[in-house]
DNA sequence: TTGTAAGCGTTATCAC
DNA sequence: GTGATAACGCTTACAA
């Protein structure tokens, strides 16, 4: 049986308030009480219980990251950041996946189950401003929102420019002189702010080039899926006007449009070149090396951080919005470059 | 403030004990008692605090998933089959990160500071046999170690055959003709199970060919990444001797290994051969496809919870080590063949 | 079947 | 500076 503070004083022969004093690190405790209390919690191998300590301070030292899959690249290579960045500050990260399933993203949202397992939730959102505005009714709870653009001040965001990403990405493929452009990652039937935001940065490119988007041209993807990204491809690559560049949403999309134009027999750049949104670690290494706009995951994560800890430091603090910052990185599926990957 | 069960047991004017009864599922409450407690529980929108439950019953619901790092996506898949198996049977899952280092997964396998923060622990380790005895002497608390090969009857495993696997992609690649076939992600400096084990499987595939391992075609890799794989690539890609035929012990040095070969001007699999394990997704869309040696995660994960529940359930559960299937598959990287991603 | 009350292991409010 | 002691919100003997 493991030992308690009672335990400890017992056997220090003090009582349990000089113990969790010094547990605690209380500063006014002498040095004599603090080194026979010491002694007996090394004896005793004595180890604070966190979920008492949660019962009556009310803080767990645990977050949630919420994220549609965890076992897509970005979502981990997030986690990873924010789990690195959580533990630098004492905090352990707990993960839920909504798997792209509404309900479960609104039950977590919500805090169905999970009344206070968690100090403050990382929410990573697909759904829709409309629902988000529903759950402010819910019982209120630390959270950070991740990724979206759109700020109504009721919570913190760390955004992500959507748009000035998918029209930097655009404006890279005009610049090397392609003229039929597609991109893939929309999806018309939902009300999701990445792809609505990206999709008006790619139009607004062309505009800005005097093209005029064609409705064919904009393929929707449900999952930013490599299958949905070679699937959308194949389509785009079957049209009379076939595309000479593909902005893909998400690099995991173009990882399957690089795909699919190698089993159409294409090339790319040559034929078509391809742009992503992410930067993930496998486009440093696909063939071709990917362009892409690469997303702040070390600043999306420590500011995530800092907010949601503010907040729970005081609730009472004004919501803010960061932006993260993105570069434009050119890689061989736009023009011909080679990575630097020789250490 | 949120509703606690005496404020529902006031408003319902009933007992805690009843309260506590219906919101727990107890079968002996009366129809009207239910009805009138259910009433009061959703006039105040009372939710159960686990934090308290927990401190009561000693149990969390939450399970911790130890891996060196979310990000490399054999992890990132793993963990999404275990937090998906882990839902199913009311379970949560914490992610700890080891990051490679030993103090930390020594820490983390010793409960240095969780304490009672979770139920069970599904540990993925590097640390070596000798360290993971010693651990023997913490506080015992469910385990389940995964990836593992050795048996001690100590710890529950849910095991994959290394030495099998390792053999097997060896054998792959004798058996399409290669003669000079190399290795990449052993670590002779470390007591890691895990290279031994794939290291022991590929010598002994060579030998059973009548082939005697050389020792310069043994090439070292500390991370198992990408940046690894290719840079042990390059090295192997210089020897007079140039292999034909890699064995990379994990997908993720594979790709490295990929990369590597075409930066060389050389190709694969005409030049030289490639084969992973893990079977992670990337590889069915890279260029060429990977051969790999798959192992069955939702198999690991499923059996990781069974047996994580079984021993939370009965701590005297006598430990048991399970094998995890693994099949070849045959890919562009060995013999050419075409991936089939049309939907 | 339901009520009363004793903890679970902490922290925090009092005194002294 | 240190010692009693009352919560924190729940589950569960034990009674009724």
């Amino acid at each position: 049986m493991a030992a308690t503070l009672r335990d400890v004083a017992l056997r220090a022969k003090v009582s349990v308030r000089t113990v969790s004093n010094v547990v605690s690190g209380y500063e006014h405790v002498s040095a004599q009480m603090r080194a026979r209390v010491e002694r007996a919690i090394e004896e005793l191998d004595y180890r604070p219980n966190p979920v008492a300590r949660t019962l009556r301070t009310g803080r767990t030292g645990v977050l949630a990251l919420v994220v549609p899959e965890i076992d897509v690249p970005y979502f981990a290579e997030l986690a990873r950041e924010v789990i690195t960045a959580a533990a630098d500050v004492g905090y352990r990260v707990m993960i839920d996946q909504t798997g792209h399933d509404h309900d479960r993203e609104r039950e977590l949202l919500t805090g169905g189950d999970r009344g206070m397992l968690f100090d403050g939730v990382l929410f990573s959102p697909l759904v829709t401003r409309a629902e988000l505005l529903a759950m402010q009714e819910s019982r209120s709870m630390p959270l950070v929102l991740l990724g979206e653009h759109e700020f109504d001040g009721r919570y913190d965001h760390v955004a992500i420019d959507n748009v000035q990403a998918a029209h930097d990405a655009t404006a890279h493929l005009l610049a090397i002189g392609r003229t039929r452009i597609a991109a893939i990652g929309a999806q018309p039937q939902e009300d999701y702010a990445t792809p609505q935001q990206r999709t008006a940065g790619y139009e607004r490119a062309l505009r800005a080039a005097g093209m005029t988007p064609a409705e064919d041209y904009l393929r929707p993807a449900v999952h930013y899926s490599r299958a949905d990204g070679y699937q959308a491809t194949r389509e785009l690559l079957e049209r009379a006007e076939r595309p000479d560049a593909i902005v893909c949403y998400s690099d995991l999309l173009a990882m399957g449009a690089l795909r699919a134009i190698y089993d159409a027999g294409l090339r790319a750049p040559e034929d078509v070149a391809v742009i992503g949104v992410d930067d993930i670690e496998e486009g440093r290494y696909s063939r071709p090396s990917l362009s892409t706009v690469s997303l702040d995951t070390p600043f999306i994560a420590r500011e995530a951080i800092a907010r949601i800890t503010a907040r729970i430091a005081d609730p009472e603090t004004p919501a803010v919005q960061v932006t993260a910052p993105h570069t434009l990185v050119v890689r061989e599926s736009t023009e011909g470059r080679s990575p630097d990957l020789g250490r």
